[in-house]
DNA sequence: GATAGTTGATAGTTATAAATATCAACTATC
DNA sequence: GATAGTTGATATTTATAACTATCAACTATC
């Protein structure tokens, strides 16, 4: 168990992550109400990003300002991710899951009832945490496929 | 072997098909710069469009006008489409395939000299003309992970 | 308890992707 | 061979997604 500050320590308001990526504060919050990230928040519900939450961002900034994939572009991208190998999640589920069955919204922004999600969290899961951008998923897709 | 007109038989002249979608020529020019789709040519390389190619362009008009997904976002999404699964390519046509390595440009924008798909028509390849959309790209990697 | 920073919401701005218009050179069809 | 339609290329327009500013109500820190 870690314990000190790691990347996934949550430590910069908000103020200070939008300095650090030369963004305002409210798209900062449009990100988050899209459902691309999920920050941390304090007991009074203020937003504390970590130092992975900053990398994420700036993975999504490069999707949109370099890649030129709009934001509807990136839900849908990850939505494709197949977050049922990663969770390893029953035939049941499946059927109850609304993210198993969409392609729009990436898969942490459901609610999970009746799912073995229903209990976790999503932003620990791996399926948030490890596929943040096209590489990445693609990398998966091949990977439950038999190759690298 | 089908024989008589069928959706796949290339029918209509750029004009026809633009008017048939409600868009303009270039904009139909510029989708297939883009390389979203492939219209058939005649021997003097003016475009013709088949029943099945005006339903791929009305697919991606719905991505584009409806759900506000970019043209990259599109390309994106068709360039994590499990080609290698579908052709049942080879681990050294994996190697050699731009396709394989990318996720930017769908597999049919790509030259693929030393591949199984050299000698093949793009146009005619079930990575092409069965996963226009999202939800048949998520349907396929459902299925190459074992699901339905 | 006063100051600084936050919240969500709405209204407004801006940057630019997507679409169109126009062109001279070429192809098709009668 | 004349008319209508096409080609690719470039320049221009337009629609709007992405972003920002501002607000009163709330939270944090000294």
């Amino acid at each position: 168990m870690e314990t000190s500050v790691n990347t996934k320590t949550p430590i910069y308001p908000i103020r200070t992550a939008a300095k650090l990526l030369g963004i305002s504060i409210p798209t900062l919050r449009m990100y988050e109400k899209e459902g691309l990230i999920i920050p941390h928040k304090t007991e009074g519900n203020q937003r504390i990003y970590s130092e992975a939450d900053l990398e994420r961002l700036r993975c999504i900034r490069r999707a949109i300002s370099d890649s030129k994939i709009s934001i509807n572009g990136i839900k849908t991208i990850y939505s494709l991710i197949p977050c049922w190998e990663v969770v390893k999640c029953s035939e049941d589920d499946r059927k109850n899951c609304n993210a198993f069955q969409g392609h729009e919204q990436p898969c942490w922004t459901f609610n999970h009832p009746n799912t073995i999600c229903a209990d976790r969290d999503c932003k620990e899961c791996d399926v948030y945490t490890k596929y943040s951008e096209c590489g990445k998923v693609k990398g998966l897709i091949k990977k439950i496929s038999g190759f690298n």
